[in-house]
DNA sequence: CCATATAGTTAGATAATCTAATTATAGAGG
DNA sequence: CCTCTATAATTAGATTATCTAACTATATGG
């Protein structure tokens, strides 16, 4: 959600960082007894992070003219390619939207020749979604920049943190999709 | 941008799972050779877990019919309150956003009463915004969920590990926001 | 063969953003 | 003191990503 544009004058007018000290103080006042304060802490620090890691991908992926969102469905049906067959409820399933909304994500990317639909043959209320050689090719050109934006993301780290760091997130993401239901 | 709503009926069809293997395939048949694929494969794992974060905060705060980024606002008036002159100007330069959306956001929080605009008599271009007694009500009634959601992201890891992974993600967000030029 | 369930779409809404244009005010230079 | 330009905020109009509810077409079980 967090994006700077170039032009447009900002204002002189610019509010002093305060760091996180307030938000503590702030959380020391108001936080339920129960609630562990260092986790809360951390947790927020996750929830910036998370915020600024999709501001990320999103500015990288900006130059080709295509969101995240849409990349990802994209790479969802490279990846399903010729394995089996894709429905628009599967993907809303597998998104976890409503099918009304994939019908207009798909109705753009068909716009723009990057994927298919057809009619099954063997359930005629069925639609097949398949990635075209169009599509094909833009998400081949996406990719090295995807890659290259995923691994800046942590470029900050030694390899030996880097190992700490996967062991921890995967085991939170697997939380997390549990408990939203969700998974790749 | 994940949500998943009970009503509705979903397809009986749906996609296996396919987890991160096909991911790392398809990165070593795609990524440019300058790119490590540790690190790529650590960066996917955060920005899909960043996706999921959101996810959960956004869920947690629906039953106030407020999103997180209305409710960060508030948060950041809450936590200026009486230091400094809040303006639009200065609100869109810290969201990283433009005045214009900053006008409809504070359209929609005055609409109920959680915001006050009042013009700046020193510069009567300026408007200075604050809480209202109202809306610092609706952050007292919004703040233990906050708090106790935050802790929940993190509530699968020990003690040990939570200290580990602070000390990480703190670096790695400071680099992010270098990079995007943000920052609270 | 009909009732009901399912797949997909359409219509219409909301949220969060954007750009460009507009209005009002401030301030600087002649 | 007047005019020009810069700045602050808003308005108008657009896009993206979502939602719900209603609709259409098809399938299927009794």
């Amino acid at each position: 959600m967090v994006r700077k544009n170039s032009h447009d004058h900002l204002a002189d007018q610019s509010l002093p960082k305060l760091g996180v000290t307030p938000y503590l103080e702030l959380m020391d006042k108001t936080a339920s007894s129960s609630t562990d304060r260092h986790s809360a802490h951390l947790g927020l620090l996750l929830m910036w992070l998370g915020d600024n890691v999709l501001d990320v991908m999103d500015l990288e992926l900006a130059p080709f003219n295509i969101t995240e969102s849409k990349f990802d469905l994209l790479l969802l049906l490279t990846l399903h390619d010729g394995r089996e067959l894709i429905t628009p409820s599967a993907i809303a399933e597998r998104l976890g939207i409503r099918r009304a909304s994939v019908t207009a994500l798909l109705d753009w990317l068909e716009k723009r020749n990057w994927i298919a639909r057809e009619q099954s043959s063997l359930d005629r209320r069925m639609i097949h979604v398949s990635i075209t050689p169009e599509g094909r090719e833009l998400v081949e050109g996406v990719l090295p920049t995807f890659w290259s934006a995923c691994s800046s993301l942590v470029s900050e780290l030694e390899p030996e943190e880097r190992r700490v760091l996967e062991k921890l997130l995967l085991r939170l993401n697997a939380a997390i999709e549990r408990r939203l239901g969700v998974g790749r």
